[in-house]
DNA sequence: TATAATAAAGTCAGAGAAAGTCAAAGGTGA
DNA sequence: TCACCTTTGACTTTCTCTGACTTTATTATA
């Protein structure tokens, strides 16, 4: 029984099909399209089209308002990418996350000019009003969610 | 869906471009050449043609009057960045973030691979794990971390 | 030379448009 | 039954557009 979150979710990932990774949506003209509230719209985005099922999603409200939703590549070395942020920890040191970021140049999966904002991102000076306990956590939601990017 | 604000300041931004960095509008021409009230113009300048983005703005009232946009000189790269950094403040929300980072991509100082990451550096989903009242000074630390690390 | 008329631009609050939030109620499958 | 989705809608926030009113500068006139 498929309910109406997963209609509208596969209504929008045939649009994203179609328009080639990317998609401009009305939230209200596409809830009045299905008959139903506009915040689930927002629910279909939240449990759908979220960063770990690979896709990211910007929005602006007010008169000319849109919800743009954008599918990460899915070629090999996203898979791969996926593979090693999957498999980070939910904390990071700024010594490990260092050692990361070299592997990933050495194995040319990112440039130079990304290694020299990953490491500024991640580094104490950046986290230094941070308390200490919670830092490397923060460090390891920097870094993947970089990483992610990278790959989109 | 572009909205009349967006139209207008893409005409702006255009005939800066032509002009060099710099020009003289005269409000209640622009507003009736876009048949919108003169105020409009007024709200185009205040929201797309402030200082955080990167322009400033003189004008001058009564007969002969006019308003007079200019962008910031990027001739000196560092000098910019080093401006725009000290201008930034101790705290900076997500939003005013990203605009920052859109206005470096237009005036064509960062990649947009430069961009993918600062954005994501700073979003408030890479700062979830920061307290709330804390997550605008990190934020702002790691922005101007970033941006010290481009132009270094 | 004062003063009045005219010609700009500035301000601000309110209306309207669109998306976001969140908690409560309703279903469903193990 | 019970935990976990879905669905709903009231309320909030953000962005845009408008118009009445104000301020400032220039020009014409007494």
């Amino acid at each position: 029984m498929a309910r109406l979150s997963d209609i509208i979710e596969n209504f929008i990932k045939d649009m994203i099909e179609e328009t080639d990774g990317e998609v401009e949506i009305q939230r209200n003209e596409l809830a009045s399209y299905f008959n139903c509230v506009p915040s689930q719209i927002n629910y279909v985005i939240a449990t759908r089209f979220n960063s770990e099922r690979g896709y990211f999603v910007e929005s602006k409200r007010g008169g000319g308002g849109h919800i743009t939703i954008s599918r990460m590549s899915t070629d090999k070395p996203y898979d791969y990418f996926m593979h090693i942020i999957l498999s980070m920890g939910d904390e990071i040191s700024q010594h490990s996350a260092d050692i990361y970021i070299e592997n990933f140049i050495d194995l040319n999966i990112i440039s130079e000019s990304d290694k020299k904002l990953l490491k500024a991102a991640v580094n104490d000076n950046s986290l230094k009003s941070i308390p200490v306990f919670l830092r490397d956590r923060v460090r390891a939601d920097i870094l993947k969610n970089m990483l992610m990017k990278i790959i989109i």
